[in-house]
DNA sequence: TGTTCACATGTGCACGGTCACAAATGTGAA
DNA sequence: TTCACATTTGTGACCGTGCACATGTGAACA
């Protein structure tokens, strides 16, 4: 006689009705916190939940309330500082408020990769999705594919604004420019990132804003992939023509590769060079010379982005802070005045 | 007379069987490949998916079936390259197999901390967890809360053989130490990562090992944190004595800082001292001077992974190649023979 | 004593799939 | 023609939870 294995099913709210003698549906006003439910009989149901090691189950959750508790997190890069920052600070802010969070990842921007990457969040029913990509071709995406979650993105070019975060990359690129104006140089280049992040986008305004205030005249700046190789490549080149004195470069690794370059070239930063990267990476300290650059706070730009994009969800009030981070300048050696 | 809005609930199972004028269960098994489906009906019935826009319910499935496809990864440093890199691998490596990824972020790996990232793995009822984070205290806690699905560590000190991944750690040591003791070094030392990260334990044995078989006489390794200002505070000590012509770091970071607190104490590298890291970040290459490392291939760390954890899941077989991953001795120029 | 009302709890079904089993249809050999 | 059997399709229950609605209970009040 083969006895059946006593397949140990999970309990469910049922089980603990039962041993709790009430109705399941108690059991559910309890883990919702339902306002009327007797103190004892809370105690009762909350005590055999205990006991069973009782744990709700999502799907049955999900499926009944037709939503997932989830959101999606489309990345590019996402094993880079800034982006692995964000996507973890993100992460925590959701799990704080009670959100799970599903990260597909692009390794190549073009439609049909970015399509894929959609597709794998809406099969996950995710209910908002915050973007950390070249953020333009996303939304073109999302807008072919009638995709009707509300999505944040995470920086601001101040015309998204029903869907941006104000971390106020602008102001820390001016910060950035302004240090260097300050310290006398007037011949600056600025080496960008792609030109469809939002946020190199918005680092380049924020350089060209503040040569413009400072009446400082520009040159064109040069379009990067964020990688410490492009700073190389690029630096090989700008310091055969050394027609300038500083720059300020969208990241710190490229940065890290124009001072590889200008040491290749015999160039001593910050004595011939100066030079100012953004993130304030944990490397950026220890770089030879320790890197002049702007820090951004990850861990309440993820808070924030969490708290804007639950507030989209319908059936919540508008967000009260939106206040702008403000970034900050980190001083150290690899900026000085310009040689004359 | 206001209309009800037309709630625009999502085509069902059922919808999509109305139209095609089968039974939803037919449907069922055109969407699971069943093979005894006459062809005209299975395109008639993709038809009509097509035109619906139909995509199946995650949650239905995962309560229907009892399965969540989701995989868990408990992981901590999540925003340094190692870390960052094994995670995007894992989640494309997953995406490729059809399941979702939710990741849980330890800010601190005291028990606490790791009992509130299990259980919201738990509650999302993952079928199996990636443990990227000090493995030892992970595992005392998986056991404590006496939790059962199948877990996959991502490195093997070769006790944990059911649930290790033989990504060969220590091949990779002694590649690094190996290349140090050729070059003529005699005193090594070896900064090593938290003793409780299974990946810096193989690490460490790695160079004893090969130190051990080389016949040169070793010290005690020193226990970092894996951050760069650890390797710069235990630099700026070390370099104090110089008791020792070579350093190995247990990965790049370190090694970055190692090398700014020689330049500190005014030394040069290789000159005076060689130094050896692990990972071969992208920025390596870059530092000042290019660092000699050794390099791991997350990618296929990542698929073999999801491999490894999905052949434990119940109903899969054991997996075919358990063939290690080889890491890869990189030679820049951070290295030399010793000077006498 | 009956009426009203707030609170506390129970009943039954819906959510969108899958599963076990039954039924219908086709196919070929006796 | 009939039976055996494989192929294809349908029926109804079930997974665990939340919702709408019904019901029971006791206090306050006329």
């Amino acid at each position: 006689m083969t006895e059946n294995l006593p397949k140990v099913r999970a309990p469910s709210i049922r089980d603990v009705a039962r041993l709790a003698g009430v109705s399941h549906q108690t059991v559910s006003r309890v883990l919702n916190n339902h306002p009327s439910i007797r103190e004892s009989t809370k105690a009762r149901v909350l005590q055999v939940m205990a006991d069973l090691q009782y744990r709700p189950n999502r799907a049955a959750r999900a499926l009944s309330r037709g939503r997932s508790r989830t959101i999606g997190i489309l990345s590019a890069q996402s094993s880079e500082y800034g982006p692995a920052s964000s996507i973890a600070a993100i992460q925590d802010a959701a799990r704080e408020a009670g959100y799970y969070v599903n990260t597909a990842n692009l390794d190549t921007v073009d439609q049909e990769s970015i399509e894929a990457a959609l597709m794998h969040l809406m099969l996950q029913a995710v209910e908002g999705i915050v973007v950390i990509a070249p953020q333009v071709r996303v939304f073109d995406v999302l807008e072919q594919l009638s995709i009707t979650v509300p999505f944040v993105s995470l920086q601001s070019t101040g015309h998204l604004d029903d869907h941006a975060l104000s971390v106020d990359q602008i102001a820390g690129a001016r910060l950035a420019t302004r240090h260097l104006i300050d310290l006398g140089h007037r011949r600056i280049y600025h080496l960008a990132g792609p030109q469809d992040w939002i946020e190199a986008e918005a680092r380049m305004r924020g350089f060209l804003d503040e040569m413009g205030a400072m009446d400082v005249p520009t040159t064109a700046p040069i379009l990067g992939d964020w990688t410490a190789d492009f700073g190389y490549h690029a630096g090989r080149e700008l310091f055969g023509r050394r027609d300038f004195t500083a720059i300020f470069s969208s990241n710190d690794q490229m940065a890290l590769g124009l001072m590889h370059a200008a040491r290749d070239a015999g160039l001593d930063i910050p004595g011939d060079i100066s030079i100012v990267g953004f993130d304030d990476i944990p490397e950026a300290a220890h770089f030879w010379p320790p890197l002049t650059t702007v820090r951004q706070d990850f861990g309440e730009l993820g808070r924030r982005c969490i708290a804007l994009l639950l507030s989209n969800l319908p059936g919540s009030e508008p967000i009260a802070d939106r206040e702008p981070i403000m970034p900050r300048l980190i001083v150290r050696e690899s900026t000085a005045p310009p040689a004359f």
